[in-house]
RNA sequence: GUGGUCGUAGCUCAGCUGGUUAGAGCGUCAGAUUGUGGCUCUGAAGGCCGUGGGUUCGAGCCCCAUCUUCCACCCCA
């Protein structure tokens, strides 16, 4: 038998010590922030039912869902309909056939996926547990999603996401809270960021104000590119899209927008004083922006109204979060969605909430080396080993020192000594005690500073003194 | 989903227009040095050249497929 060169599914990542000790920095800081502004954490299975999951993400997001196999005979009871690939690809009707059959039989085989982000399953779980959740109800949350995506730079298979949500209040004061979450978790990580700000209800006013309010998705996904591709490509592609030419050229003086929000929002204003939505849109945003205006954020923030956002449960206020010193997709998102819990059975109740992108934060910090040296915590002392009885003596210091709090082990035998420091040498162990005959005697520890290189016999309390202030 | 790209020792890579037995550095292990790591020296182990087909007298090298890597688009954290 052969042996099979190990390795994992497409886009996953295994993270050795070193690395996990970084994740985990970044996950205290974050879950440290979300608690001092007053969220509870809870957890949801990693994988939902389909009907949970599909249609919430568009048409897009379905495609990205991993599915789980039903167990078992998954093939029973599928009705004879034929699910062979036809081979009349070339007509358009026959690609429309296949895919609309493929549809059919994952209905069958697969009635579980892999959870595509937190926020949904939130939902769902809000749903569930709504008589024992007090309202406004505010939640933390963190754990892995799957999405069946391309890998590239900034973009895995499997991630971890850091969502804060409240539901059940409409107010902006939370929009304002979560701002104040970016800001605070970011300048404890050492990240200079921008939160780009803008209201789905603007976005729908500009659509409807230049006639063509089903549009707008293809308005937002366009202008979203202006700085990628520029303005007359972005008018080419609006085109193409189906907008007129008059709708295209009202549209103009909003993508050209320059200058200070109070600027941005008269001029807008204006555009949409005809768009009831528009307008309560412009509204949420001012009063937002009017309590920001108010805090001392360190990090800057800014109205944008070519941030789009794919996700379609949002519905009002919208957020993304870029750091300034990289280049990398977002590394926070979200906004506020007034019924996502409405499709599972309990309308009415508005949420709004963000999502920190952890695995592009370690990849942005990484990048910028702001990890503290400090966090690097390993074993403090390894007690060398030089035969039974020594290790028998080591072993019961090593129980005292465990006691005190001091990471510390023992080498598993007596090997040449050098063979032990270059183990702690390795492992980056800051001290070894060195106990043999001579120090058993004297009741006495020789201490090796591996850093200095220098060693030393102290008493047991003098050697964990010195543990504790290292 | 579309377009490109990478894959040779544990790691980073070299390997000429296709030609004997595939190399280097680093790392690993052993020794020089039996209670003292990092430096140095000596030696050793380690490879179905991503995988499967094909072309050829002959393939690490050419062709096809497939998987993987990285990147861009789409979309997104």
């Amino acid at each position: 038998m052969s042996v099979q060169k190990p390795s994992i599914p497409k886009g996953t990542r295994d993270f050795t010590p070193a690395e996990m000790v970084r994740r985990n920095y970044i996950f205290n800081t974050v879950r440290a922030v979300f608690e001092i502004f007053g969220y509870l954490p809870i957890e949801t299975p990693a994988m939902e039912n389909l009907s949970t999951l599909m249609g919430k993400y568009g048409e897009e997001g379905d495609k990205l869902l991993f599915k789980i196999l039903n167990s078992g005979n998954y093939l029973e009871g599928i009705p004879d309909i034929g699910y062979q690939m036809t081979d009349d690809s070339n007509s358009g009707s026959g690609i429309r056939h296949q895919t609309s059959e493929i549809g059919a039989l994952t209905r069958h085989i697969s009635e579980k996926g892999l959870r595509y982000d937190l926020t949904v399953p939130f939902a769902r779980f809000v749903v569930q547990h709504q008589s024992e959740l007090v309202f406004p109800f505010k939640r933390y949350q963190i754990q892995p999603v799957w999405r069946a995506d391309r890998p590239q730079k900034g973009r895995y298979r499997e991630f971890f996401q850091c969502d804060v949500d409240v539901i059940g209040s409409p107010s902006l004061l939370y929009e304002l809270e979560l701002i104040q979450i970016i800001d605070e978790v970011f300048s404890r990580l050492g990240i200079e960021t921008t939160t780009l700000i803008n209201n789905r209800k603007i976005l729908a006013g500009i659509a409807e104000a230049i006639g063509a309010p089903e549009k707008m998705t293809d308005i937002t996904v366009a202008i979203d590119k202006i700085d990628k591709i520029g303005l007359e490509n972005v008018c080419l592609e609006l085109k193409e899209r189906g907008l007129s030419d008059t709708a295209i050229s009202s549209l103009q003086p909003v993508l050209l927008m320059e200058g200070k929000i109070n600027q941005k929002t008269d001029l807008l204003g204006d555009l949409l004083k005809n768009s009831e939505t528009g307008m309560k849109g412009i509204e949420e945003l001012k009063h937002l922006c009017r309590l920001l205006k108010d805090l001392d954020l360190r990090n800057k923030w800014t109205f944008d109204v070519r941030l789009a956002r794919g996700l379609n449960y949002y519905t009002g206020t919208i957020i993304e979060v870029k750091a300034n010193e990289v280049s990398m997709g977002s590394i926070c998102g979200g906004g506020r969605y007034d019924d996502l819990t409405g499709i599972f059975g309990l309308p009415g109740v508005s949420g709004v909430g963000i999502s920190f992108g952890a695995d592009r934060i370690y990849d942005v910090m990484n990048e910028l080396n702001r990890f503290p040296d400090t966090i690097q915590h390993t074993t403090k002392v390894l007690f060398a080993n030089f035969g039974a009885e020594e290790e028998s003596f080591a072993l019961k210091l090593l129980s005292i020192i465990r006691l005190e709090g001091i990471p510390s082990e023992i080498y598993p035998e007596s090997s040449k000594l050098k063979k032990q420091l270059e183990y702690a040498s390795r492992k980056q162990i800051p001290f070894v005690a060195l106990i043999g005959k001579d120090e058993m005697g004297s009741g006495m520890v020789t201490v090796k500073d591996m850093n200095s290189g220098e060693q030393s016999q102290v008493s047991r309390e003098e050697f964990i003194r010195r543990l504790k202030n290292s």
